[in-house]
RNA sequence: GCGCCCGUAGCUCAGCUGGAUAGAGUACUGCCCUCCGAAGGCAGGGGUCGCAGGUUCGAAUCCUGCCGGGCGCGCCA
């Protein structure tokens, strides 16, 4: 068992020392004073800690800032481990540390490794993510992988910042969409068998290849099927009619095959795409705790349970013929029905039922991580779970904005019409699964992301998966040569010898690790991947810069011992935050490249 | 029309929830290999942070109103 990373005691009682000799300067003052918070500098110059605390209480106190701030510093007793404080700039109070203070970090990191930046267990909340859970009707595209990536990465952020997270998949197998991939696979099967089956689709069916695959392993007990009977009084298929046409062939296979054998259909459609978007999940690294069935909410009383919760709440009400929520009164722009005239419950009723289930499940937080173009869904599920008696704060739906493929300078056109797209697995063929959770990743999901394929898989600076995992790898071949010329590390000696560090750039590398638990927990909190990605770029450049100093005066194998061990503890530990860091983002660390 | 997101260097984007001189990459200019990998590094030029008001010690960040762009506004799922 890895020891867990402890919180910095340095800073700590720096933040201590500080809010008491905050204290003692106001005591006086009816005002009440907020415990002192340092933050690391985004400057060097500005030396390792800083506290914006003067400027914020300056009014209340009735004294100018910079005032405030010199009274503070000088009820602060001397510490060994700081080498100055001083007043910058409009009041910051800025903390310097001790030579060597700064590289303290290097053994944490070497101590605690995998477990370095990962914040001790909380028991709550729990946290559910659901993610991708994209309809059963075909294979993954693009666009459901910026999806995977962002809601992979956050889950394990979320995990390293100490939660207790699940991951699930809602596969939405129920309504009239599987019916549409029933017959689509029947129709596609009968034209492999029966020459007098139409050519033409119908135009509201799955028209992918994929379908004709799946027709092609079906068995025969499909086969006895007669065309004719299949298109009986159907009207015609156009745009306006399409969708007459294609209840009125689900409607005419029901008949033909049964309710059984229209089912068991059905599940074999479903059965085969659910296997193959698990494969490619899986391939990508995408693993869900628990594949969540709609289907199941109607089979166990669920929907019908949620909705009784519901009406005892006040929330229902009858109108012509249809069950109206109340939706209204919890900030949705209008009502909405959850059971038809005609008895079927709306998608929406299975979606309040679903998450209720969550809520029941034990999850306190419930994460949904969707598609920018369903936003306008958002109010009504929160009204839902107000409607059931759960705080509307308890989902947060973080939404995805649309990816682009750019190639040779050109954006490349993607369009579900006609089944023609992009898919998931195209794309990781094209630029390897390293490359693809990385970039999908490292825009805020916010942002539309432009994906630049020629970029994904250029190796250079140019591309970030690469420089990250180039500095790793780079790392890595430093212990190599280590070896071959027949030496060993000794960790104990490096970090015995940190003060030998004096260069720059080694206190700028060990600045910038020292951030990397913060990072964790500010990224976890702002549901926000891309500023790990951001942050191990930092590092990575850090390194490389580093590693760049003219080695006439710079090497990592210094013949001097106790300063070869502890330049090779800090890169070892640089190597160990880039490792930790890229493994919550799904990206390999490779040893070389 | 209403709602959500976006608008920051020529281009693609950060900007740590209100802080110090707004940063990266790319592109452009010029440098650095007798070397642990130059698949890298260093330096330089390049900005009315969409516009106009407001809030305050302090605004790219918060508020209001405009202007652009994307998406969404079913008894579909």
């Amino acid at each position: 068992m890895p020891v867990r990373r402890r919180s910095d005691p340095l800073k700590e009682a720096l933040e201590k020392t500080l809010t008491a000799a905050v204290t003692d300067v106001l005591l006086d003052r009816e005002i009440t004073i907020p415990n002192v918070t340092l933050e690391h500098t985004r400057d060097p110059a500005h030396g390792d800690f800083t506290t914006n605390i003067a400027m914020r209480l300056a009014k209340g106190a009735g004294m100018p800032p910079r005032e405030l701030a010199a009274a503070v510093i000088a009820k602060i007793p001397p510490d060994p481990a700081v080498a100055k404080i001083d007043i910058a700039g409009p009041g910051f109070i800025n903390v310097y540390l001790a030579a060597g203070q700064s590289f303290a970090v290097i053994g944490e990191i070497l101590e605690t490794g995998e477990a370095f930046g990962r914040a001790a267990p909380k028991e709550s909340p729990r946290i559910l993510v659901e993610f991708v859970s994209a309809n059963p009707t075909g294979p993954m595209h693009v666009g459901h992988g910026r999806g995977a990536a962002f809601g992979a990465s956050l889950a394990a952020l979320l995990s390293a910042a100490g939660y207790p997270v699940s991951t699930e998949y809602y596969v939405n197998d129920a309504g009239r969409q599987m019916e549409i991939l029933a017959v689509s696979v029947l129709i596609r099967r009968l034209q492999q068998v029966k020459s007098e089956t139409p050519k033409a689709l119908p135009l509201a069916a799955y028209q992918g290849e994929y379908i004709v695959t799946i027709a092609e392993s079906l068995d025969t007990s499909y086969d006895g099927v007669d065309p004719r009977r299949l298109y009986e009084g159907v009207p015609a298929d156009t745009d306006d009619t399409k969708d007459a046409h294609i209840d009125a062939i689900i409607e005419n296979a029901q008949s033909e095959l049964g309710v059984l054998g229209f089912s068991s259909l059905r599940r074999y459609a479903l059965d085969a795409i659910l296997a193959d978007i698990r494969i490619d999940l899986g391939e990508f690294g995408v693993r869900f705790d628990k594949w969540f069935s709609e289907e199941s909410l109607t089979d166990d009383g669920s929907i019908d349970a949620a909705i009784e919760r519901v009406r005892e709440h006040n929330l229902l009400y009858e109108q012509d013929g249809h069950t109206w929520f109340r939706a209204t009164e919890l900030g949705d722009e209008k009502d909405r029905v959850v059971v038809r005239s005609n008895g079927k419950k709306t998608y929406f009723a299975s979606d309040i039922a679903y998450h209720h289930n969550k809520r029941e499940r034990g999850f306190d937080l419930l994460i949904d991580v969707w598609g920018a173009d369903h936003h306008g869904y958002i109010p009504r599920v929160r009204a839902g779970l107000q409607a059931m008696g759960y705080a509307p704060a308890s989902l947060d739906v973080p939404l995805i904005q649309f990816v682009s493929l750019w190639k040779d300078g050109e954006k490349i056109a993607m369009t579900t019409r006609g089944g023609q797209f992009v898919t998931l697995r195209e794309l990781r063929s094209q630029v390897g699964n390293d490359a693809a959770r990385f970039f999908y990743v490292m825009r805020s999901n916010d942002q539309h992301l432009d994906f630049d394929l020629d970029l994904a898989v250029s190796k250079s600076n140019e591309n970030p998966v690469f420089y990250i995992q180039y500095a790793h790898a780079r790392i890595a071949q430093v212990f190599e040569k280590l070896a071959a010329d027949s030496l060993t590390f000794y960790r104990s000696e490096g970090l015995a010898n940190l003060g030998l560090l004096t260069e720059e750039k080694e206190k700028n590398l060990a600045s910038v690790l020292v951030r990397y638990p913060e990072t964790i927990a500010r990224a976890a909190e702002a549901r926000a991947p891309h500023m790990l990605a951001n942050y191990l770029r930092d590092v990575a450049t850090a390194f490389h810069s580093l590693y760049n100093i003219d080695p006439k005066t710079y090497k990592f194998i210094d013949d001097d011992a106790p300063l070869r061990n502890a330049r090779l503890a800090l890169i070892l530990a640089a190597q160990q935050v880039v490792k930790n860091g890229l493994a919550i983002l799904g990206v390999s660390a490779p040893e070389r490249m």
